[in-house]
DNA sequence: TTGTAGGCGTTATCAG
DNA sequence: CTGATAACGCCTACAA
């Protein structure tokens, strides 16, 4: 790694000249500038960013923490975080909670002492079942600017970037009602969370405004991925259901997969919806009617939000950006099908 | 933040007692070092890591660079790579490449510059169509550990971790043989990939040493996504095809649907056989019989290597694991049923 | 237009 | 056992 003072000695002149000259500083002549600026690229001279950090008070690093990468939506939130982050010159450092509070604690710990500029937080599960988020606070509040997506909590004065879970759901809902169906359930396996929690208001919400029939909410709620099937199979049984109306993309396309083994039609028997538009929606079978939330444009709008507050750290009032959902009608839902 | 500046001129000791103090050195009075610590507790001091960086020379950031992270592989070695980094108090810079070289190659300019101690890089499939990788090897040749993962390069002399994927193939082959298939084609949508190139080999190979008919290999190559239908229906149409083998995961999945919606069955009309066992595999329906290529290891191992590597830079020579695949028989192939 | 000096927050060497 | 001093590599008043 060279350094400005060796450059110095070779092309004899002083460190504070050359860090000018290749800041493009007025200060210096025009022929030094070239001189040294071919000098130094010729050199593969690149300032050392440590040593850029330390004068200048900041890293250039956004902190992400986030419950996990598998599931597409997270992972498309880190696409489009990656991205705009990379737009703006920024990088990114990333920490995978596993919906685990303690681990979440321990990354935000170890990013906000100056490792990042500002951190970007989906909260753990277990977070968002407590109502104890000292640990979030703690760390945080007055430190550096932190932007919460999707997962957020109430009590959090946080800028958050959400998505209209209510709104999409109920109008999932009402899509289901629209295209015949009477007897529509709500699955979930993210239990706990906010946005499952937006969700299911939503859905009981329009199963109240907009049913033209008495058909009370359903609720089938699933907290261990291995009860999936047994619980899914027991409520076909023992109620009469003719769509489900999953919170995410991965329980909504095992909800197809596991009707159809056992013998249901989707969807002329049972028509189904789930949330996040990723691979597993467009490619199941039939291809899954699905709430989009647009996961990339959320991680997009969640660094532009974090980098403004970056900049102007003096701007106090909290913001909230929320990202309109959008549903994409395939073929596991009856009725119109615009999209293949 | 406050400073050990700060702390000294609280507590009336110099700054670099404290420093010691807190670093738990000999030096120090016994006394002193717990009144110190106490102190610097409750205060919430943290030592500024930027600037130990640069005193210490190194950063306890790894740099990942990987094609992209929604496909289900590279979410699961990143989750390894994450995982493992933590254990060793390693801190993860994430770029995706999207597959592009120019991204590539700013990303790698970006990290080894003292931005993190090692790089861990999986080649974006416009690299490793190409000959020449001199934007891989102009950036890190003798300046920070590297260590290529899964998608290598045969001129790059760094360490490597990856999948026997001949191996893996050249049985998945054998086994679709054992239970009865006479027409296996092998399909790939990411070819041109030297993962993808190897498992095309294990599988011409079996086709030649273990096929007691005479049957000769067919490859299907789709390059665009959208023509995978097309494509796809046209070689079962014009060939008599009994099996696919297919290079990947989401390739596998989109197989066993579009066949399936073409009215055929799987397995019994058509054993399909992928490689990595995620999500998609597991609960697709049928669920996927998969060469399982452990992912998560692969990240751990690859962190494994590199930290090894920067704490010893001396050691010149190439490190090269092969981690062995695993084939999970599942539903989608005919014969034993080991797995649901 | 160029150079000098100081400092960002730490750690490490060397005196005291 | 404690403290002064220098140094990591860079930037930036201020001086020349």
């Amino acid at each position: 790694m060279t350094t400005l003072k060796e450059l110095s000695v070779v092309l004899g002149l002083s460190v504070s000249t050359i860090s000018k000259a290749l800041n493009d500083s007025t200060e210096i002549s025009v022929s030094t500038k070239m001189k040294v600026q071919r000098f130094a690229f010729s050199y593969g001279y690149r300032p050392n960013p440590t040593a850029q950090n330390l004068k200048l008070g900041r890293t250039r690093v956004i902190g992400v923490i986030i419950p996990n990468v598998i599931d597409e939506f997270f992972a498309m939130v880190l696409h489009g975080i990656e991205e705009e982050a990379s737009n703006l010159q920024y990088k990114v450092l990333i920490s995978i909670s596993n919906d685990d509070q303690k681990k979440e604690e321990s990354a935000l710990i170890s990013m906000v002492n100056g490792s990042v500029d500002g951190v970007l937080l989906s909260l753990a599960k277990e977070t968002q079942g407590l109502e104890n988020i000292a640990h979030v606070n703690n760390f945080t509040t007055g430190r550096i600017p932190m932007v919460l997506f999707d997962r957020v909590h109430q009590q959090l004065r946080n800028d958050t970037i959400t998505v209209d879970d209510f709104d999409g759901a109920y109008k999932a809902t009402k899509y289901l009602m629209d295209t015949g169906c009477t007897n529509i359930a709500f699955l979930s396996t993210i239990t706990k969370t906010s946005v499952s929690e937006m969700r299911k208001e939503g859905y009981v919400q329009a199963m109240h405004l907009e049913a033209a029939c008495r058909c009370d909410p359903t609720i089938i709620e699933i907290n261990h991925y291995d009860l999936f099937e047994d619980i899914l199979i027991t409520a076909m049984q023992s109620q009469r259901i003719d769509a489900i109306l999953a919170a995410d993309e991965l329980s909504a396309v095992r909800t197809i997969n596991l009707l159809q083994s056992n013998g249901f039609k989707i969807p002329d028997d049972i028509a189904v919806i789930g949330f996040t538009n990723g691979q597993m929606a467009q490619y199941s079978n039939p291809p899954l009617t699905t709430v989009s939330q647009h996961a990339e444009k959320i991680g997009e709008e969640a660094v532009k939000v974090l980098v403004k507050r970056i900049l102007n750290p003096n701007y106090k009032k909290p913001i909230h950006r929320v990202i309109k959902t959008e549903m994409l009608v395939r073929r596991s839902t009856k009725g119109e099908k615009t999209l293949t």
